[in-house]
DNA sequence: CCGAGTGCTTACGTTAACGTCAACAGACTG
DNA sequence: CAGTCTGTTGACGTTAACGTAAGCACTCGG
């Protein structure tokens, strides 16, 4: 348990891996997770994170042969895991991060087109969102007809 | 094509069935869909419709060793898309119709639990709506982003 | 130096939800 | 009466999303 804890601070902090390789400090952007802390932060396991880098939805580096992810890989697990949530297939969801990407640089013009895509997604969700409500319309209704059927039993037998 | 009219038209008004055996006009519940028309209708394959059923979500008459559906069945097929749609398994799905169904007889106990089951069901799909309120939230908030870029583009060009 | 703990890779197993295919039955249609 | 259409029942194939197991590497505390 104590080898636990420090080799997970080793991966997290490369500062505590080979003294004097990693002594140049990185301005911003630093806070690495090793693949264990964020499977039991999400409550997933380790097999399902390296899925997802199969599927190559993660690509965390790599320090020292093991799995090193940023922030922003944690970001897009979560995404990933939101994504699932919301009823969405892996492959959906890697079409809809990679709408988040560094697009700093692009052209115009596929910057217009990835406005396009943006809104194509926001589309499909809100279809399924208008499902939803639905499915919530109609649950209301079962259950306000349940309740009055209750009512009815409810005032029979006070009788 | 024209067998097929009236095949599926034979399956669906009982009355051209085998005539003279079917003349009993039931009062209300008529009207009954034969499985290539709600396949066509739902945009479903026939082997879809059977698997349901398989699986219990449908259960069908039968007439002649063909496969007759009711509106109710009909609706339920709708609740059974829309389950998927929203990101259901079928399991789930079966468990939601289950919350449908004739209890007009039921104990006020079990009609109480029926009302908990629903308001399980319905936590759970909002569960999954704000799930989908956030991404579209993000994805807004990616899409400003981007056209903010874009924006700043197009005003150093203009110049 | 060794055993525990963690991680990696490879390969095979599994479940859900169908699709595909084959072979066949009944009923119109011409 | 042969052909076409619709429908039925298996059996097998497939894809997605992992789970499980085996075997090896590394690293740290004792």
């Amino acid at each position: 348990m104590k080898a636990n804890a420090n080799r997970a601070a080793a991966v997290a902090r490369p500062r505590s891996g080979i003294p004097g390789t990693q002594s140049a400090p990185v301005p911003t952007e630093n806070e690495l997770y090793g693949i264990t802390e964020l499977a039991r932060e999400f409550g997933i396991s380790l097999r399902a994170i390296r899925f997802y880098e199969d599927k190559g939805l993660l690509a965390p580096r790599r320090i020292n042969g093991g799995r090193a992810y940023t922030r922003r890989d944690r970001v897009r697990l979560g995404l990933i895991l939101r994504g699932k949530a919301v009823g969405m297939s892996l492959a959906e969801v890697e079409h809809i991060l990679s709408l988040y990407g560094d697009h700093g640089e692009g052209h115009a013009k596929q910057l217009d087109y990835l406005v396009g895509r943006i809104d194509e997604a926001m589309q499909e969700l809100d279809t399924r969102r208008r499902n939803i409500e639905a499915m919530l319309g109609d649950l209301a209704d079962a259950k306000g007809q349940l309740q009055r059927t209750l009512a009815l039993k409810r005032r029979v037998r006070k009788k």
